[in-house]
RNA sequence: GGUCCCGUAGCUCAGUCGGAUAGAGCACCAGAUUCCUAAUCUGGGGGCCAGUGGUUCAAAUCCACUCGGGAUCACCA
């Protein structure tokens, strides 16, 4: 159970029959009533602003508010004291024995605890990754897939029915260049010399085997034949092989999208013409010329009347071009019909995950979606750059001469959790340093080893506690019936609130679109936890397994299980699998 | 020139729908060590939240402008 929003219905109901009796207004607006932790714990567990909001409506000073609502809430079995504070917060301390009672919902619920209802079964789309089929993922690529990811799993935790999708830009001119260098290396396989590949094509030696399949397929039929033979064959074959590829990288990450969806197809099943038609039918679109780009200097740049969408409508700086000067539709055009498609598909709500040198897109595919669909939704969250580090010590890449880092590289190295732990460990739209020594550091200062640690530790010492007691059963429904009020030492209480706090940071989290902050509160708890470990050191009587004292002993366990619950819960979103040991 | 993102402690960064005295790690300073895993621990100093103005009972948070850093700007995706 989520606490805060618990204690949130029971102040709705009070100011609800404060109304009726009176002392409020018939008609209040409690949108704005916050319930959740105070800032500074020495204000109690949990604090209400509901005077400070209600104060003008009701013409009451808050104070004077805050003392109609505090006796009804001091009157709550749970509640300990009630303080009206500062301009009119109300401050409730709750009782050791509530706070003890959850842990043994955590202990029912396992790694579940936290799921919530929040988002009521709405369906949502997540796109993400929808790299070109170009080539082999680099580093580049992780953490827009990492982020799209953990976004999905937090808002499936909260209660959305999410569907996690990639787009295939199977259409678009990079892939006849994909196809020339695939025949490229479909010649080179029959034993043809190709010498160094051309400059514009890719160089990447992951084409050869390509281009051997090509051969055995194909035999040597397309030696020396016009490209418009074989162009459109090598395009599909070289693209199957190149999305077979990601996959494959995907899988290695540990992501695994349901959705495939072909820009190709889109084109070939008029969807987009359907589309543009549809917003002309709205008065979206016009014949026009655009004015050039001020303040750069752009030498080709030639004034031409063209198809464009009035993006100026729903808040673009520009309209934008819906086709390119040789008829066929711009991307913006296909990804109009893209988005167009999921919203039929169901999708009111969908999250775009892209890189941040795509933000200049973002404004002109909000309003696409805003012109074709009143009540559709795109949220496009921005992936900044991972700054790629061998201690300390920039890794160098060209993408020119195809010496980038690739995903596959940076997994088989580190492993797949360590990767996808430290993608999540910035804010998405901030720079990341990847440093592949840090990364590996077996210290406090690595939250992936921090979390993971605390986590094992937990593990380690239920089977100690086996050894100690012999015959302790230490099975969850066992834990679960421990007498809990054994447990009230207040870093104790304190680790159990945090605990309690999981189920509010999946919420709060996926409602801000940002995974991160699970690895931060994780981080947190870890910290929790282990400076709660160490009060052992000092005093004895603070460590888990106290000999001759199995009950205590056995609530104590309770405490530690729940964290490793929380733990695992919040792995599980970021993708991680939590450790039972250290190495 | 337009647009978007960023600017918080010496450094790297959190900061919830606007909420009470702005937090953490590193670094620095001072202590601790028979201990369930020392793969360290405890405490301390350190801030004009880039700046100015506005909205509000209340602003790091919202709005406007300025400065600084990055991204991007028809006919690529």
């Amino acid at each position: 159970m989520n606490v805060f929003t618990h204690f949130r219905g029971i102040i709705d109901a009070e100011l609800a029959s404060l109304s009726v009796a009176g002392s409020l207004p018939a008609e209040i607006d409690t949108k704005n009533v916050a319930v959740e932790p105070p800032r500074d714990a020495s204000h109690g567990d949990i604090a209400t602003n509901a005077a400070l909001v209600l104060s003008k409506q009701a013409k009451k000073k808050p104070r004077d508010i805050a003392a109609l609502l505090a006796p009804a809430l001091e009157a709550l079995d749970v509640v300990d004291t009630v303080e009206i504070a500062g301009p009119g917060f109300i401050n409730l301390r709750l009782s050791d024995s509530f706070w003890q009672n959850q842990v043994q919902g955590i202990l029912s619920a396992g790694k579940a605890f936290g799921n919530s209802r929040m988002g009521g079964g709405e369906r949502v789309n997540v796109e993400y990754v929808s790299a070109n089929p170009t080539g082999p993922m680099h580093v580049g690529h992780v953490r827009g897939a990492v982020f799209g990811d953990a976004l999905s799993n937090l808002l499936q935790k909260a209660g959305y029915d999410v569907t996690k999708e990639y787009l295939i830009n199977d259409a678009g001119s990079q892939i006849d260049v994909l196809a020339r260098s695939a025949y490229l290396r479909y010649c080179e396989a029959h034993g043809r010399d190709i010498g160094t590949i051309p400059e514009g094509l890719y160089p990447g030696n992951y084409l050869v085997p390509v281009g051997q399949a090509l051969k055995e397929k194909y035999g040597d039929q397309w030696l020396d034949a016009d490209e418009d033979v074989w162009l459109a064959t090598v395009r599909d074959e070289a693209t199957d092989a190149m999305m077979d590829m990601i996959r494959d990288d995907l899988k290695l990450l540990g992501v695994e999208q349901s959705v495939f969806f072909s820009e190709k197809q889109l084109h070939a099943s008029g969807k987009i013409d359907e589309v543009v038609e549809q917003l002309r039918a709205r008065g979206h679109i016009y014949e026009g010329v655009l004015e050039p780009p001020k303040g750069q200097k752009d030498e080709d740049w030639e004034p031409r009347e063209q198809t464009l969408f009035r993006a100026t409508n729903f808040g673009d700086d520009v309209d934008r071009p819906l086709k390119k000067s040789n008829g066929d539709y711009t991307y913006f055009g296909a990804d109009i019909a893209y988005h167009y498609d999921k919203y039929q598909r169901g999708f009111k709500s969908m999250i775009d995950v892209w890189g941040a040198d795509h933000g200049g897109y973002v404004k002109r595919m909000q309003s696409a979606v805003k012109g074709l669909a009143e009540d559709g939704e795109l949220d496009v969250k921005l992936c900044q750059l991972v700054r790629l580090l061998r201690d300390g010590v920039p890794v160098k890449m060209s993408k020119r001469s195809g010496n980038f880092v690739t995903l596959r590289e940076v997994v088989e190295e580190v492993g797949r959790d360590v990767t996808r732990f430290i993608m999540l460990t910035r804010k998405n739209d901030a720079p990341l340093d990847f440093d592949f020594a840090k990364v590996l550091d077996q210290s406090k200062d690595n939250p992936v080893f921090y979390v993971q640690y605390a986590h094992a530790r937990v593990c380690s010492v239920l089977n100690k506690a086996k050894e100690a007691f012999s015959g302790l059963d230490t099975s969850d429904t066992s834990l679960a019936g421990a007498d809990m009020a054994l447990v009230n030492h207040p870093a104790e209480i304190a680790m159990i609130k945090q605990c309690a706090a999981w189920p509010r940071m999946v919420e709060s989290a996926a409602e801000a679109h940002e995974p991160h902050r699970i690895a931060f509160f994780l981080y947190d708890l870890a910290s929790e936890f282990h400076t709660f470990w160490n009060k052992g050191n000092d005093e004895p009587s603070l460590r888990f397994i106290i000999e001759g004292k199995e009950d205590l002993t056995k609530a104590r366990l309770a405490l530690i299980r729940s964290v490793a619950f929380v733990i695992a819960s919040g792995l599980e979103v970021l993708g991680v699998k939590p450790l039972e040991e250290m190495r």
